[in-house]
DNA sequence: TGTTAAAGTAATTCATTAATTACTTATTTG
DNA sequence: CAAATAAGTAATTAATGAATTACTTTAACA
Protein backbone atom coordinates (compact mmCIF):
# COMPACT_ATOMS: atom_id res chain seq x y z
CA UNK A 1 0.00 0.00 0.00
CA UNK A 2 1.78 2.54 1.35
CA UNK A 3 5.56 2.64 -0.70
CA UNK A 4 6.47 5.77 -0.04
CA UNK A 5 9.71 5.66 1.83
CA UNK A 6 9.74 8.28 4.58
CA UNK A 7 11.08 7.20 7.48
CA UNK A 8 10.21 7.80 11.17
CA UNK A 9 6.60 9.00 11.25
CA UNK A 10 5.50 10.29 15.00
CA UNK A 11 3.93 7.50 16.68
CA UNK A 12 0.41 8.98 16.40
CA UNK A 13 0.79 8.44 12.75
CA UNK A 14 2.16 5.62 12.57
CA UNK A 15 -0.71 3.88 14.84
CA UNK A 16 -2.93 5.65 12.22
CA UNK A 17 -1.68 4.08 9.59
CA UNK A 18 -1.22 0.67 11.18
CA UNK A 19 -5.16 0.71 12.02
CA UNK A 20 -5.73 1.36 8.26
CA UNK A 21 -3.76 -1.16 6.87
CA UNK A 22 -5.39 -3.83 9.11
CA UNK A 23 -8.86 -2.66 7.44
CA UNK A 24 -7.29 -2.81 4.44
CA UNK A 25 -5.97 -5.93 4.80
CA UNK A 26 -9.18 -7.63 6.48
CA UNK A 27 -11.04 -6.27 3.64
CA UNK A 28 -8.61 -9.12 1.66
CA UNK A 29 -8.22 -11.85 4.22
CA UNK A 30 -9.39 -13.32 7.88
CA UNK A 31 -8.47 -11.25 10.47
CA UNK A 32 -6.67 -14.09 11.77
CA UNK A 33 -4.15 -14.69 9.54
CA UNK A 34 -3.25 -11.09 9.23
CA UNK A 35 0.50 -11.04 10.97
CA UNK A 36 2.50 -8.00 12.38
CA UNK A 37 4.90 -8.76 9.67
CA UNK A 38 1.84 -8.13 7.40
CA UNK A 39 0.78 -4.44 8.68
CA UNK A 40 4.73 -3.99 9.16
CA UNK A 41 5.28 -4.21 5.44
CA UNK A 42 2.05 -2.64 4.35
CA UNK A 43 2.77 0.85 6.75
CA UNK A 44 6.35 0.31 5.35
CA UNK A 45 8.59 -0.46 8.55
CA UNK A 46 10.26 -3.51 10.11
CA UNK A 47 8.09 -5.91 11.77
CA UNK A 48 9.81 -5.44 15.11
CA UNK A 49 8.76 -1.72 14.70
CA UNK A 50 5.74 -2.56 15.19
CA UNK A 51 6.20 -3.21 18.40
CA UNK A 52 7.41 0.67 18.97
CA UNK A 53 3.92 1.60 18.76
CA UNK A 54 1.22 -0.89 19.77
CA UNK A 55 2.48 -2.81 23.27
CA UNK A 56 0.83 -6.42 21.34
CA UNK A 57 -0.94 -7.30 18.71
CA UNK A 58 -3.89 -7.39 20.49
CA UNK A 59 -3.80 -3.30 20.86
CA UNK A 60 -3.62 -3.30 17.20
CA UNK A 61 -7.20 -4.91 16.77
CA UNK A 62 -8.38 -3.26 20.32
CA UNK A 63 -7.40 0.27 17.90
CA UNK A 64 -9.40 -1.31 14.74
CA UNK A 65 -12.45 -1.71 16.17
CA UNK A 66 -12.66 1.73 17.98
CA UNK A 67 -12.10 3.58 15.07
CA UNK A 68 -14.92 1.25 13.49
CA UNK A 69 -17.10 1.81 16.06
CA UNK A 70 -16.96 5.76 16.21
CA UNK A 71 -17.04 5.66 12.42
CA UNK A 72 -19.87 3.42 11.61
CA UNK A 73 -21.64 5.32 14.55
CA UNK A 74 -20.80 8.72 13.32
CA UNK A 75 -22.27 7.86 10.16
CA UNK A 76 -25.13 6.46 10.96
CA UNK A 77 -26.07 8.94 13.63
CA UNK A 78 -25.41 11.65 10.68
CA UNK A 79 -27.72 10.06 8.68
CA UNK A 80 -30.40 10.26 11.76
CA UNK A 81 -30.28 13.75 12.26
CA UNK A 82 -30.08 14.66 8.83
CA UNK A 83 -33.40 13.16 8.48
CA UNK A 84 -34.82 15.79 10.64
CA UNK A 85 -36.46 15.20 14.03
CA UNK A 86 -40.31 13.84 12.42
CA UNK A 87 -38.56 12.31 8.52
CA UNK A 88 -41.09 8.98 8.13
CA UNK A 89 -40.08 6.79 10.08
CA UNK A 90 -39.81 3.77 7.74
CA UNK A 91 -37.32 6.32 5.62
CA UNK A 92 -34.39 6.61 8.42
CA UNK A 93 -34.38 3.33 9.08
CA UNK A 94 -34.50 2.79 5.02
CA UNK A 95 -31.25 5.33 5.22
CA UNK A 96 -29.94 4.28 8.45
CA UNK A 97 -29.97 0.27 6.66
CA UNK A 98 -28.58 1.79 3.60
CA UNK A 99 -26.07 3.56 5.34
CA UNK A 100 -24.61 0.48 6.75
CA UNK A 101 -24.69 -1.30 3.82
CA UNK A 102 -22.40 1.82 2.27
CA UNK A 103 -19.83 1.27 5.40
CA UNK A 104 -19.58 -2.24 5.01
CA UNK A 105 -18.97 -2.03 1.25
CA UNK A 106 -16.40 0.48 1.80
CA UNK A 107 -14.62 -1.25 5.09
CA UNK A 108 -15.74 -5.23 4.44
CA UNK A 109 -12.71 -6.06 7.03
CA UNK A 110 -14.58 -4.72 9.82
CA UNK A 111 -17.66 -6.82 9.70
CA UNK A 112 -15.39 -9.67 9.57
CA UNK A 113 -13.44 -8.11 12.29
CA UNK A 114 -16.54 -7.99 14.46
CA UNK A 115 -17.56 -11.36 13.95
CA UNK A 116 -14.30 -12.81 14.25
CA UNK A 117 -14.31 -11.43 17.66
CA UNK A 118 -18.00 -12.75 18.78
CA UNK A 119 -17.04 -16.25 18.16
CA UNK A 120 -14.75 -16.16 21.15
CA UNK A 121 -16.13 -18.06 24.22
CA UNK A 122 -14.49 -16.51 26.84
CA UNK A 123 -14.99 -12.34 27.46
CA UNK A 124 -11.25 -11.34 25.94
CA UNK A 125 -11.16 -7.65 25.92
CA UNK A 126 -11.26 -7.56 21.71
CA UNK A 127 -14.89 -9.54 21.87
CA UNK A 128 -15.93 -7.16 24.73
CA UNK A 129 -15.26 -4.36 22.49
CA UNK A 130 -16.84 -5.57 19.80
CA UNK A 131 -20.23 -5.77 21.69
CA UNK A 132 -19.63 -2.78 22.77
CA UNK A 133 -19.96 -1.69 19.06
CA UNK A 134 -22.66 -4.18 18.74
CA UNK A 135 -24.54 -2.90 21.38
CA UNK A 136 -24.52 0.76 20.71
CA UNK A 137 -25.49 -0.11 16.84
CA UNK A 138 -28.61 -1.89 18.57
CA UNK A 139 -29.85 0.49 20.56
CA UNK A 140 -29.87 2.94 17.56
CA UNK A 141 -31.73 0.86 15.61
CA UNK A 142 -34.61 -0.03 18.74
CA UNK A 143 -34.65 3.28 19.06
CA UNK A 144 -35.86 4.25 15.73
CA UNK A 145 -38.31 1.88 16.41
CA UNK A 146 -39.52 2.77 19.57
CA UNK A 147 -40.21 6.20 17.98
CA UNK A 148 -41.65 4.62 15.30
CA UNK A 149 -43.68 3.29 17.70
CA UNK A 150 -44.31 6.12 19.83
CA UNK A 151 -45.19 8.45 16.96
CA UNK A 152 -47.77 5.42 15.86
CA UNK A 153 -45.93 5.01 12.22
CA UNK A 154 -45.42 1.35 13.64
CA UNK A 155 -47.81 -0.61 15.84
CA UNK A 156 -47.40 -1.07 18.83
CA UNK A 157 -47.63 -5.22 18.01
CA UNK A 158 -44.50 -4.90 16.83
CA UNK A 159 -41.87 -6.85 18.94
CA UNK A 160 -38.98 -4.06 18.67
CA UNK A 161 -36.56 -6.64 20.14
CA UNK A 162 -37.41 -8.97 17.66
CA UNK A 163 -37.66 -6.12 14.67
CA UNK A 164 -34.10 -5.27 15.86
CA UNK A 165 -32.30 -8.51 15.52
CA UNK A 166 -34.05 -8.93 11.98
CA UNK A 167 -32.57 -5.69 10.87
CA UNK A 168 -29.23 -6.32 12.47
CA UNK A 169 -29.64 -9.88 10.63
CA UNK A 170 -30.83 -8.25 7.39
CA UNK A 171 -27.15 -6.85 6.94
CA UNK A 172 -25.55 -10.05 8.17
CA UNK A 173 -27.74 -11.67 5.60
CA UNK A 174 -26.07 -9.56 2.73
CA UNK A 175 -22.63 -9.48 4.10
CA UNK A 176 -22.78 -13.73 4.07
CA UNK A 177 -24.25 -13.19 0.65
CA UNK A 178 -21.77 -11.74 -0.62
CA UNK A 179 -19.45 -13.55 0.95
CA UNK A 180 -20.48 -16.88 -0.72
CA UNK A 181 -20.45 -14.35 -3.96
CA UNK A 182 -16.86 -13.35 -3.42
CA UNK A 183 -17.89 -10.34 -4.30
CA UNK A 184 -19.36 -6.85 -2.79
CA UNK A 185 -20.85 -5.34 -5.99
CA UNK A 186 -24.30 -5.35 -6.19
CA UNK A 187 -24.61 -5.64 -2.44
CA UNK A 188 -26.47 -2.23 -2.40
CA UNK A 189 -29.12 -3.09 -5.75
CA UNK A 190 -30.18 -6.14 -3.42
CA UNK A 191 -30.04 -4.42 -0.13
CA UNK A 192 -32.80 -1.93 -1.07
CA UNK A 193 -34.93 -5.38 -1.91
CA UNK A 194 -34.00 -7.04 1.14
CA UNK A 195 -35.28 -3.61 3.18
CA UNK A 196 -38.79 -3.30 1.29
CA UNK A 197 -39.29 -7.09 2.63
CA UNK A 198 -38.27 -5.89 6.15
CA UNK A 199 -39.66 -2.70 5.86
CA UNK A 200 -43.53 -4.36 4.85
CA UNK A 201 -42.78 -6.85 7.78
CA UNK A 202 -43.24 -3.98 10.35
CA UNK A 203 -46.50 -3.55 10.95
CA UNK A 204 -48.84 -0.65 10.19
CA UNK A 205 -50.85 0.68 12.82
CA UNK A 206 -54.36 -0.43 12.44
CA UNK A 207 -56.64 1.46 10.28
CA UNK A 208 -57.58 4.64 11.98
CA UNK A 209 -61.72 4.60 11.14
CA UNK A 210 -61.61 0.54 12.32
CA UNK A 211 -61.92 -0.20 15.66
CA UNK A 212 -58.79 -2.42 16.74
CA UNK A 213 -59.48 -5.68 17.21
CA UNK A 214 -57.13 -8.28 19.39
CA UNK B 1 -15.27 -36.02 27.17
CA UNK B 2 -14.80 -39.41 26.09
CA UNK B 3 -13.02 -40.73 29.10
CA UNK B 4 -14.02 -44.18 28.54
CA UNK B 5 -10.60 -45.59 28.73
CA UNK B 6 -10.99 -47.94 25.08
CA UNK B 7 -7.71 -47.65 23.10
CA UNK B 8 -8.25 -48.97 19.65
CA UNK B 9 -11.11 -48.20 17.80
CA UNK B 10 -11.17 -48.38 13.65
CA UNK B 11 -10.58 -45.66 11.96
CA UNK B 12 -14.19 -44.85 11.00
CA UNK B 13 -15.35 -45.29 14.36
CA UNK B 14 -12.06 -42.84 15.36
CA UNK B 15 -12.96 -40.60 12.56
CA UNK B 16 -16.52 -39.94 13.29
CA UNK B 17 -15.93 -39.61 16.73
CA UNK B 18 -12.55 -36.79 16.23
CA UNK B 19 -15.77 -35.10 14.30
CA UNK B 20 -17.96 -35.13 17.12
CA UNK B 21 -15.46 -33.61 19.50
CA UNK B 22 -14.82 -31.15 16.82
CA UNK B 23 -18.03 -29.98 16.71
CA UNK B 24 -18.40 -29.96 20.71
CA UNK B 25 -15.51 -27.90 20.78
CA UNK B 26 -16.44 -25.74 18.20
CA UNK B 27 -19.50 -24.88 20.52
CA UNK B 28 -17.72 -23.33 23.06
CA UNK B 29 -14.41 -21.76 21.18
CA UNK B 30 -13.62 -20.69 17.87
CA UNK B 31 -12.12 -23.62 15.19
CA UNK B 32 -9.09 -21.18 14.35
CA UNK B 33 -8.29 -22.14 18.60
CA UNK B 34 -8.70 -25.50 18.48
CA UNK B 35 -5.59 -27.89 17.89
CA UNK B 36 -5.05 -31.34 16.86
CA UNK B 37 -4.07 -31.70 20.39
CA UNK B 38 -7.34 -30.23 21.66
CA UNK B 39 -9.24 -33.29 19.42
CA UNK B 40 -6.62 -35.68 20.80
CA UNK B 41 -7.49 -35.41 24.19
CA UNK B 42 -11.07 -35.04 23.67
CA UNK B 43 -11.27 -38.01 22.44
CA UNK B 44 -8.45 -39.29 24.27
CA UNK B 45 -5.98 -40.51 22.23
CA UNK B 46 -2.46 -39.10 21.76
CA UNK B 47 -2.02 -35.37 18.81
CA UNK B 48 0.41 -37.59 16.52
CA UNK B 49 -2.67 -40.56 16.63
CA UNK B 50 -5.04 -38.03 15.59
CA UNK B 51 -3.01 -38.00 11.72
CA UNK B 52 -3.34 -42.17 11.30
CA UNK B 53 -7.45 -41.16 10.97
CA UNK B 54 -7.03 -37.75 8.96
CA UNK B 55 -4.00 -36.95 6.27
CA UNK B 56 -4.19 -33.08 7.84
CA UNK B 57 -6.02 -30.92 10.09
CA UNK B 58 -7.86 -29.92 7.06
CA UNK B 59 -8.80 -33.09 6.22
CA UNK B 60 -11.04 -33.01 9.62
CA UNK B 61 -12.42 -30.10 9.24
CA UNK B 62 -13.78 -30.93 5.83
CA UNK B 63 -15.43 -33.74 7.21
CA UNK B 64 -17.23 -32.10 9.67
CA UNK B 65 -18.81 -29.73 7.16
CA UNK B 66 -19.84 -32.74 5.24
CA UNK B 67 -21.24 -33.85 8.57
CA UNK B 68 -23.20 -30.70 8.83
CA UNK B 69 -24.02 -30.24 5.75
CA UNK B 70 -25.85 -33.81 5.47
CA UNK B 71 -27.49 -33.49 9.04
CA UNK B 72 -28.65 -30.46 8.35
CA UNK B 73 -30.03 -30.56 5.12
CA UNK B 74 -31.64 -33.99 6.44
CA UNK B 75 -33.42 -32.23 8.95
CA UNK B 76 -34.87 -29.73 6.88
CA UNK B 77 -36.24 -31.76 4.14
CA UNK B 78 -37.64 -33.92 6.60
CA UNK B 79 -39.45 -30.96 7.59
CA UNK B 80 -40.85 -30.30 4.65
CA UNK B 81 -41.77 -33.59 3.42
CA UNK B 82 -43.67 -33.90 6.73
CA UNK B 83 -45.61 -30.88 6.26
CA UNK B 84 -46.85 -32.63 3.26
CA UNK B 85 -47.06 -31.65 -0.87
CA UNK B 86 -49.82 -28.28 0.25
CA UNK B 87 -49.02 -27.43 3.57
CA UNK B 88 -49.76 -23.83 4.18
CA UNK B 89 -46.57 -22.31 2.68
CA UNK B 90 -46.07 -19.78 5.22
CA UNK B 91 -46.17 -22.63 8.22
CA UNK B 92 -43.38 -24.90 6.23
CA UNK B 93 -41.10 -21.79 6.06
CA UNK B 94 -42.28 -21.58 9.67
CA UNK B 95 -40.74 -24.54 10.84
CA UNK B 96 -38.27 -24.62 8.35
CA UNK B 97 -36.89 -22.00 9.95
CA UNK B 98 -37.31 -23.27 13.34
CA UNK B 99 -35.90 -26.30 12.87
CA UNK B 100 -32.59 -24.85 11.88
CA UNK B 101 -32.34 -22.71 14.85
CA UNK B 102 -32.99 -25.95 16.48
CA UNK B 103 -29.87 -26.93 14.98
CA UNK B 104 -28.27 -24.01 15.47
CA UNK B 105 -28.61 -24.66 19.09
CA UNK B 106 -27.52 -28.04 19.38
CA UNK B 107 -24.45 -27.25 17.23
CA UNK B 108 -23.78 -23.76 17.53
CA UNK B 109 -20.27 -25.02 15.98
CA UNK B 110 -21.94 -25.75 12.65
CA UNK B 111 -22.66 -21.60 11.92
CA UNK B 112 -19.02 -20.62 13.67
CA UNK B 113 -17.32 -22.95 11.34
CA UNK B 114 -19.37 -21.94 8.35
CA UNK B 115 -18.37 -18.49 9.02
CA UNK B 116 -14.95 -18.72 9.94
CA UNK B 117 -14.36 -20.29 6.51
CA UNK B 118 -16.55 -18.07 4.24
CA UNK B 119 -14.36 -16.07 5.28
CA UNK B 120 -11.04 -16.93 3.51
CA UNK B 121 -10.23 -14.78 0.72
CA UNK B 122 -9.65 -17.71 -1.66
CA UNK B 123 -10.94 -20.55 -2.42
CA UNK B 124 -9.42 -22.90 0.06
CA UNK B 125 -11.27 -26.34 -0.15
CA UNK B 126 -12.71 -25.63 3.18
CA UNK B 127 -14.57 -22.43 1.98
CA UNK B 128 -15.67 -24.46 -0.69
CA UNK B 129 -17.28 -26.78 1.45
CA UNK B 130 -19.27 -24.03 3.68
CA UNK B 131 -20.45 -22.68 0.44
CA UNK B 132 -21.25 -25.79 -1.18
CA UNK B 133 -23.68 -25.97 2.09
CA UNK B 134 -24.94 -22.63 1.71
CA UNK B 135 -25.95 -22.86 -1.47
CA UNK B 136 -28.14 -26.17 -0.60
CA UNK B 137 -29.59 -24.10 2.05
CA UNK B 138 -30.39 -21.30 -0.05
CA UNK B 139 -32.10 -23.49 -2.83
CA UNK B 140 -34.06 -25.01 -0.50
CA UNK B 141 -35.36 -21.48 1.21
CA UNK B 142 -35.72 -20.10 -2.71
CA UNK B 143 -37.53 -23.41 -3.78
CA UNK B 144 -40.10 -22.94 -1.16
CA UNK B 145 -40.08 -19.33 -1.70
CA UNK B 146 -40.86 -20.39 -5.47
CA UNK B 147 -43.38 -22.68 -4.84
CA UNK B 148 -45.73 -20.03 -2.63
CA UNK B 149 -45.21 -17.47 -5.46
CA UNK B 150 -46.49 -20.49 -7.89
CA UNK B 151 -49.12 -21.45 -5.17
CA UNK B 152 -50.59 -17.97 -5.27
CA UNK B 153 -50.09 -17.88 -1.32
CA UNK B 154 -47.52 -14.84 -1.94
CA UNK B 155 -47.79 -12.46 -4.78
CA UNK B 156 -45.59 -12.44 -7.51
CA UNK B 157 -44.29 -9.33 -6.51
CA UNK B 158 -42.02 -10.60 -4.45
CA UNK B 159 -38.27 -10.77 -4.96
CA UNK B 160 -37.51 -14.30 -3.83
CA UNK B 161 -33.87 -13.73 -4.23
CA UNK B 162 -33.92 -11.15 -1.35
CA UNK B 163 -36.43 -12.89 0.65
CA UNK B 164 -33.63 -15.92 0.64
CA UNK B 165 -30.94 -13.38 1.64
CA UNK B 166 -33.55 -11.99 4.03
CA UNK B 167 -34.65 -15.28 5.80
CA UNK B 168 -30.84 -16.50 5.81
CA UNK B 169 -30.20 -13.17 7.74
CA UNK B 170 -32.87 -13.82 10.17
CA UNK B 171 -31.45 -16.75 11.49
CA UNK B 172 -27.79 -15.34 11.30
CA UNK B 173 -28.93 -11.88 12.94
CA UNK B 174 -30.58 -14.81 16.14
CA UNK B 175 -27.17 -16.31 15.91
CA UNK B 176 -25.44 -13.00 16.51
CA UNK B 177 -27.64 -12.00 19.05
CA UNK B 178 -27.23 -15.29 20.82
CA UNK B 179 -23.01 -14.91 20.50
CA UNK B 180 -23.58 -11.11 21.84
CA UNK B 181 -25.50 -12.25 24.97
CA UNK B 182 -23.28 -15.16 25.87
CA UNK B 183 -26.10 -17.77 26.04
CA UNK B 184 -28.38 -19.68 23.28
CA UNK B 185 -30.85 -19.99 25.86
CA UNK B 186 -33.84 -18.36 25.08
CA UNK B 187 -33.13 -18.01 21.32
CA UNK B 188 -35.93 -20.04 19.85
CA UNK B 189 -38.35 -17.91 22.00
CA UNK B 190 -37.38 -14.65 19.99
CA UNK B 191 -37.05 -16.64 16.77
CA UNK B 192 -40.71 -17.39 16.64
CA UNK B 193 -41.01 -13.44 17.02
CA UNK B 194 -38.64 -12.88 14.62
CA UNK B 195 -40.25 -15.34 12.27
CA UNK B 196 -43.47 -13.46 12.56
CA UNK B 197 -42.11 -9.87 11.23
CA UNK B 198 -39.94 -11.61 8.31
CA UNK B 199 -43.41 -13.68 7.27
CA UNK B 200 -45.31 -10.33 7.49
CA UNK B 201 -43.19 -9.30 5.12
CA UNK B 202 -43.39 -11.59 2.43
CA UNK B 203 -46.86 -10.38 -0.11
CA UNK B 204 -50.37 -11.58 -0.14
CA UNK B 205 -51.62 -12.27 -3.14
CA UNK B 206 -54.14 -9.53 -3.80
CA UNK B 207 -57.49 -10.14 -2.39
CA UNK B 208 -58.64 -13.34 -3.88
CA UNK B 209 -62.25 -12.07 -4.92
CA UNK B 210 -60.89 -10.21 -7.98
CA UNK B 211 -60.41 -11.61 -11.27
CA UNK B 212 -57.05 -13.03 -11.20
CA UNK B 213 -55.04 -11.13 -13.63
CA UNK B 214 -51.96 -13.18 -15.44
C1' DT C 1 24.04 22.98 16.07
C1' DG C 2 24.76 19.25 19.19
C1' DT C 3 22.29 16.42 22.37
C1' DT C 4 18.49 13.69 23.37
C1' DA C 5 14.59 11.04 22.73
C1' DA C 6 11.89 8.77 19.53
C1' DA C 7 11.67 5.65 15.53
C1' DG C 8 13.73 2.38 13.04
C1' DT C 9 16.52 -2.04 11.90
C1' DA C 10 18.15 -6.81 11.97
C1' DA C 11 18.70 -10.58 14.35
C1' DT C 12 17.28 -13.51 18.15
C1' DT C 13 14.22 -15.71 21.45
C1' DC C 14 10.35 -18.24 22.85
C1' DA C 15 6.11 -20.56 22.37
C1' DT C 16 2.90 -22.97 19.77
C1' DT C 17 1.40 -26.52 16.93
C1' DA C 18 0.89 -29.52 12.70
C1' DA C 19 3.07 -33.30 11.00
C1' DT C 20 6.67 -37.20 11.00
C1' DT C 21 9.29 -40.94 12.85
C1' DA C 22 10.62 -45.10 15.21
C1' DC C 23 8.79 -48.07 17.93
C1' DT C 24 4.96 -50.77 20.67
C1' DT C 25 0.52 -52.96 21.34
C1' DA C 26 -3.74 -54.63 20.16
C1' DT C 27 -6.94 -57.02 16.83
C1' DT C 28 -8.23 -59.28 12.83
C1' DT C 29 -8.36 -62.99 9.96
C1' DG C 30 -6.13 -66.84 6.83
C1' DC D 1 -3.08 -69.35 16.81
C1' DA D 2 0.35 -66.79 14.55
C1' DA D 3 1.34 -63.51 11.06
C1' DA D 4 -0.01 -59.34 9.34
C1' DT D 5 -2.15 -55.12 9.74
C1' DA D 6 -4.13 -51.39 11.98
C1' DA D 7 -4.05 -48.23 15.97
C1' DG D 8 -1.61 -46.25 19.36
C1' DT D 9 2.51 -43.85 21.88
C1' DA D 10 6.27 -40.66 22.90
C1' DA D 11 9.48 -37.93 21.22
C1' DT D 12 11.21 -35.10 17.47
C1' DT D 13 11.04 -31.91 13.61
C1' DA D 14 9.99 -27.85 11.16
C1' DA D 15 7.57 -23.82 10.47
C1' DT D 16 5.43 -19.85 11.93
C1' DG D 17 4.89 -15.69 14.18
C1' DA D 18 4.74 -12.50 18.32
C1' DA D 19 7.69 -10.20 21.11
C1' DT D 20 12.53 -8.71 22.82
C1' DT D 21 17.14 -7.06 22.42
C1' DA D 22 21.17 -4.44 21.10
C1' DC D 23 22.28 -1.31 18.18
C1' DT D 24 21.68 2.64 14.52
C1' DT D 25 19.52 6.61 12.43
C1' DT D 26 16.55 10.35 12.14
C1' DA D 27 14.22 14.38 13.70
C1' DA D 28 13.19 17.85 17.24
C1' DC D 29 14.35 21.51 19.96
C1' DA D 30 16.87 24.00 23.77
Amino acid sequence: MNSSARPKLRTHERQAGLVQAALQLAAEKSPVEITTGDLAQAVGITQGAVFKHFESKEAIWLAVLDWAHQALMARLQAVVTESGPQGADREVLRAVFMAHIQFVQAYPGVPRLVFQELQHAKATPLKERAQLLMRDYRQLVMDLLDAAVQAKTISAQLDTQAATVLFMGAVQGLVMQSLMAGSLQGMHLQAAAVFNIYANGLPLVPARTTRKKS
